[in-house]
DNA sequence: AGCGAGCCCTGCGCGC
DNA sequence: TGCGCGCAGGGCTCGC
C-alpha cells in the first residue's frame, strides 16, 4: 500500500527522532511481524537492545535504520517494510499500544529525551528484521537519507528508485526495452525500478497516455522516457502533499493523513470523467488487482520502436 | 524469461 | 441486524 511517497513521509518523520537515539527496549507483541527476520524474536530483541541508531534510509518502499555498537561503522540495520497496511508511529513514552500494534520500541534520544516507536500493521504483510549491511555494487549511497554506501542484504536485489540521484536512467530504458512483458507489469517490478505501486503506476500511465497492457517492446524510447518523467512528477507531487490516504490505514509518524487522494486522475476514479477528455474512466482486473485508465486517452498502440 | 496462482493476513463496505 | 463476498497502497515462491 504505502508506495514511495508514503514511505518517504514516514522516513522523513522518523529521521530526527531516531538519529543518535539509543534503543532501550524492544517488545515483540506479534512474532508474525518478524517473518523477514532470520531468527527468533529473542534474537531480534537482543541485537537491538542497547544499539544506537544512525539515521533513517529509504530505497523504493524499503526503509531501514542503520545501527551501531559503540564506535564501529554500522554493520547491521533494522529493516522495515510496511507491506499493505504498516505504520510507524512516534508516540509519548507512556502511550498505550494502539490496536494492531505488533512491535514497540523505547528509545532514548540525547536531545528529545525518551520516546516510543510503534510498528502497527493490520494485515501483517509488512515486517521488521535485523539484517546485515553489504556494500552497494555501484559504490553510491544505498538510498535516500544517509550518505552510506551499504544496503541490507534483503534489499540488495531491489532496484534504485527513480528519485535516487544514482538511478541509472539509460540502463533502465535499455532493460525496459529488452523485456518481453507489458508496461504496468514492468513499472511494478521492483527489481527494474522501485517505489512504484498500483496507485502511482496507474497515475503515471494516465499522465503519459499509455495503456497498462502495452507491450514494452512496442513502447518507443521517447515514450518510455516520457513515462518515466511522469512517474517522477507524480511521485514528487504526492510527496509534496504528504502521500495518498484513503482512510486511517496510511498515516505519517504522527498519525496524520496525506492529501494526494484528491489529486488522483485514474486510480479509484472508475465511473468518473477523464480530466482530459471526459470519457469515463474504467477499471479492469489485472494481476489480481485493479487497473484504472481512460479508454480514449490510453489505447494500446501497435507502433514498433526502431530497435532491431 | 515471464507469468499465473497461491500464500502471507485483517477489516471494511456493500448487497442481499 | 447479520452474513457472505469482494475489495484493499505488497512481495515472495513455486511450477509451468
Amino acid at each position: 500500500m504505502p508506495e514511495l511517497p508514503e514511505v518517504e513521509v514516514v522516513r522523513n518523520g522518523l529521521q530526527p527522532a531516531v538519529t543518535g537515539a539509543t534503543i532501550e527496549s524492544v517488545e515483540v507483541l506479534d512474532e508474525r511481524s518478524l517473518k523477514r527476520h532470520d531468527g527468533p524474536a529473542e534474537d531480534f530483541v537482543e541485537r537491538l537492545t542497547g544499539a544506537q541508531l544512525r539515521g533513517a534510509v529509504r530505497r523504493g518502499k524499503f526503509l531501514w535504520l542503520p545501527i551501531e555498537r559503540v564506535g564501529d561503522a554500522p554493520a547491521e540495520a533494522l529493516v522495515a517494510h510496511l507491506g499493505m497496511s504498516g505504520q510507524v508511529l512516534l508516540r509519548e513514552p507512556q502511550a498505550e499500544a494502539a490496536p494492531l500494534t505488533r512491535i514497540r520500541f523505547a528509545l532514548a534520544h540525547p536531545v528529545h529525551g525518551p520516546l516510543r516507536v510503534d510498528f502497527v500493521d493490520q494485515r501483517i504483510f509488512g515486517s521488521m528484521a535485523v539484517d546485515a549491511l553489504l556494500p552497494t555494487r555501484d559504490g553510491a549511497a544505498a538510498g535516500f537519507g544517509l550518505p552510506l554506501a551499504s544496503i541490507p542484504s534483503q534489499v540488495a536485489h531491489i532496484a534504485r528508485d527513480p528519485l535516487d540521484p544514482a538511478f541509472d536512467e539509460r540502463a533502465f530504458l535499455r532493460r525496459l526495452a529488452a523485456k518481453r512483458t507489458t508496461i504496468k507489469r514492468a513499472l511494478l517490478d521492483q527489481t527494474l525500478v522501485s517505489g512504484i505501486g498500483n496507485i502511482y503506476a496507474d497515475e503515471a500511465l494516465w499522465a503519459a497516455r499509455v495503456h497498462y497492457d502495452q507491450p514494452t517492446e512496442s513502447l518507443s524510447r521517447p515514450r518510455a522516457r516520457a513515462l518515466l518523467d511522469e512517474v517522477r512528477i507524480v511521485l514528487r507531487r504526492a510527496l509534496d502533499e504528504g502521500g495518498t490516504s484513503f482512510d486511517a490505514q496510511y498515516v505519517n509518524v504522527n498519525g496524520a493523513s496525506g492529501y494526494f487522494s484528491r489529486s488522483l486522475r485514474a486510480y479509484g476514479q472508475q465511473g468518473t470523467p477523464c480530466a482530459r477528455c471526459g470519457r469515463l474512466i474504467v477499471r479492469e482486473q489485472f494481476m489480481n488487482r485493479g487497473s484504472h485508465f481512460c479508454p480514449r486517452c490510453q489505447r494500446i498502440r501497435r507502433v514498433r520502436s526502431s530497435t532491431a
